[in-house]
RNA sequence: GCGCCCGUAGCUCAACCGGAUAGAGCAUCGGCCUUCUAAGCCGAGGGCUGCAGGUUCGAGUCCUGCCGGGCGCGCCA
């Protein structure tokens, strides 16, 4: 519909050039849009105010001229020029009913499109470190990451869903060490525990069911993790050894500290037992990651692992690309990848002086790597705190294949639980931070899932934990899934009373007249710009405002006006209206993963 | 200090490429259930869109400068 209204407006526009000489005209995009105020028509478009001085015209009589030239359609009941020189357009009822039996006839896929041409995209989210659960905080990466790649799958792009394993590096190795420490106290041997090293009871876990498997198999000589760890405290705060407070302070000294820990385990205990704590690590946090995102609806294509890169050349291959183009340069011992030259505003070292690669050499490898797999858009969600990094990404792509332009990040704002009016706190050091899955536990996946997306990915979010529990008025949700069980009950009602549904292609819309009616229709003909919009603006928090709407308006007729009435006429109209309401909320709601009841 | 994001009703947020009188929910107040689910509906009040300039037919939206908040600025990941 809204491309046929498009081209009736930009043939009037090619008949206003022919015939007055004014050029330029049809490029003009249209500027069609949707009025806001039912005052002025479905459709409004602006081009007079915008081109008329160009061509010596006030707006209005542009406006006027450009009426002239409109081109009669059954689809259009109206044309009027309003206010400063609007052109406003209004739908006939054939236009609105024709769309209604659209949405009827297309089902599940009214909506889609093809807008996308197929343009291969990657989306990338999640992507945390596998040290620990996922958080409140992750959740909306996932929420949002997964309602953006379902809405460009809706609009005709090819998308495949990744989540980068940071299974290699520093972090993963202070991981075993903490599981093993974890492990080593199992078995009765208490050592200190470092503040810097994870506390979170998973960790314990952890080292509870490598008790079970391995026995005391992982652990041999303690003395020389001991002397690195200093004496047992006992009681109290736990804190690393040798130290005064003046020193734990200090972040250096305590990475420093942590590292020979690690060493020390690796020697005590040995490689390979070093190895199994850590696989044993990777692989049960993984798991629980896996699992918890599978149970909120939210599916990888692609789990990507950081160590096959490190392991399997590719980041030396991906390296040996930059120097070949002088991205490279040697300093201080260290590599060098010159950013600075792409935007960055320093450049960055991508090998140590020790001679190990740094994070963002893996990740230029990873890059290299989505480069090479050929998508046309990389499209990296990630958590506002990562905004920092993205020059110098933005750099490497654009150095390894010209083309800094295909990658795209989209940021994700903090999440701040509140219980009521207080605020939950979490604090990752702690470990004592919300889960993603007790927020799921708690609140439940589909008023976790809407919430998370009702806005927009770069306003901070407030998550209120009693709200979204509220079985009532209070949750948004509830709203918009109770308008879906209405028309579902209805329509028991409807086969109960042994009257069938009318026939979608041939039914008679004619008795809708309320106003409420054909704004509904018309609001819910809005539905396929509407997540052409979201998927373009990488906005699924435009889906939820929506559908918010829709719902609004249904529950408005729905107590106005008596669906199940005697006159069959009537009756089939309205149960048609009524099945047209259901199809867009149920897609509305499918595209941010929530799920439409047939009952509540 | 530099960089990115954000300041809209008492609270939480919308506002499509700059459009016409800035909209919802919550909270407050007043109404509606012998009829399809009251997890609903109808109505009322509530605003100098942080401040000051600029751009133009038109600015919450774009530009500049302030003020306030969040985050980031490692040979960490």
């Amino acid at each position: 519909m809204r491309q046929i209204l498009d081209s009736l407006l930009r043939d009037a526009l090619h008949s206003l050039e022919d015939s007055e000489g004014w050029t330029g005209l049809a490029e003009t995009s249209p500027e069609l849009e949707r009025s806001r105020d039912p005052r002025h028509g479905d459709f409004t478009s602006n081009v007079a105010l915008r081109v008329a001085k160009r061509h010596g015209q006030k707006p209005r009589e542009f406006a006027e001229a450009l009426k002239g030239r409109l081109a009669a359609s059954e689809l259009v009941e109206s044309v009027e020029v309003a206010g400063p020189g609007f052109v406003n357009l209004r739908l006939s009822a054939e236009a609105i009913h024709r769309e209604i039996r659209r949405m009827l006839a297309e089902g599940e896929s009214y909506g889609s499109s093809d807008a996308g041409g197929g343009r291969r995209v990657l989306v990338e989210y999640v992507s945390t470190n596998p040290t620990g659960p996922l958080h409140v905080g992750h959740g909306r990466n996932a929420a949002y990451g997964a309602s953006l790649a379902n809405l460009l799958r809706t609009t005709g792009h090819t998308v495949d869903e990744e989540y980068y394993v940071n299974d290699a590096g520093r972090q993963i190795d202070i991981l075993a060490a903490s599981v093993w420490l974890r492990y080593v106290e199992a078995l009765g041997n208490a050592l200190p525990f470092p503040e810097n090293a994870y506390q979170g009871g998973y960790v314990r876990d952890i080292a509870a069911r490598l008790v079970e498997l391995e026995g005391a198999a992982l652990c041999s000589d303690l003395g020389p993790v001991a002397a690195v760890l200093g004496p047992a405290t006992d009681g109290g705060k736990e804190s690393l050894g040798e130290t005064d407070a003046a020193n734990a302070d200090s972040g250096e000294d305590t990475d420093e500290r942590m590292d020979r820990l690690i060493a020390a385990i690796r020697r005590s205990a040995g490689e390979d037992a070093f190895n199994t704590v850590l696989d044993a690590a990777l692989t049960d946090i993984l798991a629980d990651i896996r699992d918890d995102l599978e149970a909120f609806s939210v599916r990888f294509d692609h789990w990507f692992s950081e160590r096959s890169l490190t392991g399997g050349g590719a980041v030396e291959r991906a390296l040996k690309t930059l120097a070949a183009d002088g991205h490279l340069y040697e300093n201080d011992g260290a590599t060098w990848f010159r950013s600075t030259a792409l935007g960055d505003d320093k450049d960055r070292v991508v090998v140590r002086e020790n001679g190990a690669t740094t994070y963002l050499a893996s990740d230029i490898a990873y890059h290299l790597d989505k480069c090479e797999r050929g998508y046309d858009v990389m499209l990296n969600v990630l958590g506002s705190d990562h905004h920092g990094y993205l020059a110098r990404l933005k750099a490497a792509v654009e150095a390894l294949t010209g083309h800094g332009e295909r990658l795209e990040a989209r940021l994700v704002q903090f999440v701040v639980l509140y219980r009521g009016d207080v605020k939950a706190q979490m604090s990752t050091r702690s470990g004592e931070f919300v889960t993603l899955r007790a927020l799921r536990e708690e609140v439940g996946n589909d008023a976790a899932r809407f919430i998370y997306v009702s806005r927009s990915n770069d306003q901070h979010l407030d998550f209120d934990l009693e709200l979204a529990k509220s079985q009532s008025i209070d949750n948004p949700v509830y709203y918009v899934q109770y308008a879906h069980a209405r028309i579902a009950s209805m329509l028991r009602r409807l086969a109960e009373d042994g009257l069938s549904r009318p026939d979608a292609a041939s039914v008679d819309l004619g008795a809708l007249e309320q106003p409420e009616e054909r704004a509904l229709m018309v609001a819910l003909g809005r539905f396929p710009e509407l997540v052409r919009l979201a998927a373009d603006n990488r906005a699924p928090h435009h889906v939820v405002h929506y559908v918010r709407a829709i719902a609004a308006e249904f529950h408005a007729w729905y107590n106005a006006q008596r669906i199940l009435v005697d006159d069959a006429a009537v009756r089939d109209a309205r149960v048609t209206l009524a099945l047209a309401v259901r199809c867009v909320i149920r897609n509305a709601l499918r595209l941010v993963g929530v799920s439409a009841p047939e009952s509540m």
